[in-house]
This record gives structure tokens, sequence and C-alpha cells, in this order.
DNA sequence: CTCAAGTGTGAGTGGTCAATCACTCTATCT
DNA sequence: AGATAGAGTGATTGACCACTCACACTTGAG
């Protein structure tokens, strides 16, 4: 029980951690149905039947991870927000944008949140998404005083770059691809 | 072989079709990896062994059933920039994003869409998103005439549409959702 | 040293899914 | 009527997956 002294076993605590991150990039291929619990193990290092130990199943540690990752971009944003001194919406929401964008080079947490919402026939992820956005919409609302209007745009950006790093659109040379790259 | 007379059989051709429209509903629900080849069999009213006769796989259905997804959206499109009368830019395109904005009472036509984006780790679906995406943009450019600025918020929007209507958000009683759906 | 509590695993189990196949039924042509 | 080609199905199979359980190892406390 005790926390003192060095060893060899973690502890499930320092486990869980491990798995949360690791998870997102196995998550982050094929999505909820589309990845099984053996391949969450192994990216984390553990057995199969270990990873039962530490979340009671597979809906529950799909939620925490899609916490995770929704507190990973708060922080994101939040750093976003401080870097820009001035106090004008559009010059936080700009700064906010710029942090999220730097995200994308770690585009499985992204993609996360986007596996998350069409996963979200199952009622409780669909509750862990809808709380991530409310705390992501008031998070930019109280941080920027930006409009309702700014605030969907800014979103909207956001899920647009989602879905074409999904598609790997970097990768096409085509006037399309350019297009909604911007 | 011949094609007069009435008949109970239907087609191949027929049955594809029917198919085709009622695995909409079924894919919209879980996506590509999380529906079975039973439901979409049981949606299309034929059984499992026939849908294998019609596609080739799972994976080939799915594609074919994204592509359909595709042109109805492109039609929609068309009916709304032949309803704008003007040329000006931002008419045609409000006229189009008006007409996006009924295909969402038809939720289950773009949630096949965004479920093909998380299903990209397919190659052979990725191919299909990007044509989808494509078509789409090339067709929206040409009939409006509108800046890479203005396509590119165009379907940020039409973007932030889906996801909210994947996680019904306009079931939330918030103000996070209402921002959101503006 | 002993023992309890915690970390960790290998070997299953029941169920489900994509894909196949042998088979029947229906319609048309000669 | 008989033959032919396509429409349509029930039963099955082999692989895989979420989840369980009996068991072994490690650590710190008394």
């Amino acid at each position: 029980m005790s926390m003192t002294g060095a060893r060899r076993l973690s502890t499930a605590e320092e486990r869980r951690g491990t798995v949360l991150r690791t998870a997102i990039k196995a998550f982050a291929a094929r999505g909820y149905y589309g990845t099984t619990t053996t391949e969450v193990a192994k990216a984390a290092g553990i057995s199969q039947s270990y990873l039962y130990r530490l979340f009671p199943d597979k809906e529950a540690l799909f939620v925490a991870v899609v916490d995770h990752c929704s507190d990973r971009i708060r922080e994101c944003h939040a750093e976003g927000a401080a870097r820009a001194g001035g106090t004008e919406p559009a010059v936080v929401l700009a700064a906010m944008a710029g942090a999220y964008a730097r995200l994308i080079d770690d585009r499985d947490l992204l993609l996360v949140l986007l596996h998350a919402a069409c996963a979200s026939a199952e009622p409780a992820i669909r509750e862990a998404v809808r709380v991530c956005y409310a705390k992501q919409v008031e998070y930019v609302r109280a941080a920027s005083g930006a409009s309702d209007e700014e605030i969907r745009r800014f979103f909207g950006d956001g899920l647009l770059s989602n879905v074409l790093a999904g598609i790997d659109a970097g990768e096409v040379d085509a006037p399309w691809a350019r297009t909604l790259l911007g």
C-alpha cells in the first residue's frame, strides 16, 4: 500500500495513465467498433486480460480515452489563449486556432474525437462527446469573448481539419484538397 | 432473359438499388465497422446470403453506398443552385447551404458520409471519400464561383451540422448546443 | 520469515460475424 | 412440356472478439 521506495511493478493508476495515452493511437485508426481490446493492450504493453482489470469493459475504456483527449485539447486551447496577451475576441480566437492547428501534427488526438462522434449510437459515448463539446465551447467562449457566430465558425473550421486529416488530404495533390486545406 | 411481362422476382439491378437506399439507414447508426451485413440485408428485406450475390463483399457494398450518397448530395446542391437564379457567389452558396440544411432532415444521408471518413483506414473507402469530396468541391466551385475561403467555410459549416446531428445536439437544451446550432 | 494485498498473465469460453455453398423456386424460350 | 438461366434462401464454417478465471509473481508491513 505504501508509495515509498523503487518498484518494478507499476501501480494500477500509473498503468491506467499509460493505457490512456497509448490507446489514443490505437483507437485513432479504426475507432470504437473497429479496434480490438487486444490491439489496445498491445499498444500499452500489457496483456489483454489485465486491461480488463484496469477498466470494467471496452466502452468504459473508450469513454476514459475520450475524456482524456478532451482534457488535452482544452489544455491546448488554454495555452493558445495565454500566449495571446490581447483581449480582442478575434485575436484570442486566432491564437487558439493556431494552437489547435499545431495539434493536428498529433493527428490521433483529434481523430479519436471524430471517431467518438461516430460511435454516438452508444449512449455512454454520446454523453461523453456532448460533455466534451460543452466544455470546449464554454471554455472558448469565456476565454475569447467571441460571438456565437465566431464560435460556430471556429468549431466548423476545426472539424473540417479533422476530417481532412482522416482522409489524409494533405497527401492529395489536387485543387479540391488545396482549397479545403486553405 | 426477356424484360417484358409482369414478374414477381425483381431483377438483380432493381435489388441493388433498394439495397443501396435502405443500407443508408443501417450504416448511419454504427458505421462501417459497427454494422453487420445481416442488419443491412434485413433492412433491404433480403437474406444475408443474397446480399453476397449482389455485392462481392462488405467493403464493396459500403463503397457503393458512399457513392450513392455522394450522388444524392450533389443532386441536392444542384437543386439549390438552380433555385437561386442569381449569379452572385454568396447568393448561390446560401441557396446550396439551404438545400443542404434540408437534407439534415434526412440525417442518415449525411451521417453515412461522416462514418465513411471515419472508416478511411480501409484504402478503398478512403478513396471513395476523397472522390466524393473532390466532386462536391468542384461542383460547388463551378456552380457558385465562390472563393476558396468561402468554399472552405461552406464545408466546415456542413461538417459541424453533421457532427451535431450525430450526437443529437438538437435534443440538448444548453447554451453550447444553441451556440453551435446557430 | 510470513502473509496479505496488489500486479500481471495464459488459457480458455460463448457468442458473433463475414463469407460460402448446396439447394429450391420462378420465369422465359423453344 | 422440357430445358435453361437467373432470383433467392437455409445451413454452415472458420476466424475473431469481448470478457472471465484460475493461477503466478512482487512488494511492503508486522
